[in-house]
DNA sequence: ATCATCCATCGACGTTCGTCGATGAAGACG
DNA sequence: CGTCTTCATCGACGAACGTCGATGGATGAT
């Protein structure tokens, strides 16, 4: 299991200073569980819905399915997404708070209030 | 060298078809471009200057010379940045239209006039 | 109780990645 | 010219990653 250290200010702007070292290693982190082509396939069906059970992932694939519940893993192991077990099936979904730093960090405009110099 | 193919639609939404394999590959790899706390810390860097010497970086990272050139050379082919050599340095910067895929990639909404179903 | 289905974990494999020291090209300055 | 500085490339090495087949636990159906 990973940190998920929740990431502070993070972006930006001319007089900011440089981030932090460890808000860098939290945000590769999770830019690291993206950067694989199925992990990406993955996070776009979880964000065309609310939730997608495994079953569906793997039909869906052409992977083993011991490689797409690594996937799942990786993708749990940094807040990306979580998991929850009903019945025999699983289903996963999105954690749009994880994934909001990292759109921050590439210069979007928090959506709303936030501290911001 | 890679690809860098232009990134088509991409996003999310209830109805939406699930991203093609390509565009998967493509964002992944951008994804895996920034998936490196040293990387995130340079593009962070380039996104509060407009310009930024490479004797700069290796200043401010603790790593050698030839790690820093190897980072900057990841981020190169990817597209994410670009360099300009003036004289005896090099200056490097971000491309902001290599960013944004990512960031609608991640849920933004485009900033404004785009393709959007 | 038996069997089938769904899915997570394990162990192994080839590949890719991050890092370094060494080297060399290009320009600045005597 | 020769010498320094800046930076990119090369080759090597250990660590991490993506993939698979095999295994096993949980649940549901017969």
């Amino acid at each position: 299991m990973k940190r998920l250290a929740v990431i502070t200010p993070v972006c930006c702007g001319p007089g900011t200073p440089p981030i932090a070292r460890s808000d860098a290693e939290a945000l590769a982190d999770r830019f690291k569980a993206l950067a694989d082509p199925t992990r990406v396939g993955i996070i776009n069906r979880l964000a065309g819905a609310e939730e997608v059970c495994v079953c569906d992932l793997t039909a869906a694939f052409d992977l083993s399915q011991p490689t797409i519940s690594h996937h799942l893993r990786v993708l749990r192991d940094v807040g990306l997404v979580t998991a929850a077990k009903r019945g025999t099936w699983s289903y996963y979904r999105l954690v749009p708070d994880a994934v909001e730093p990292l759109r921050i960090a590439l210069g979007a405009r928090p959506p709303d209030g936030s501290a911001q110099s």
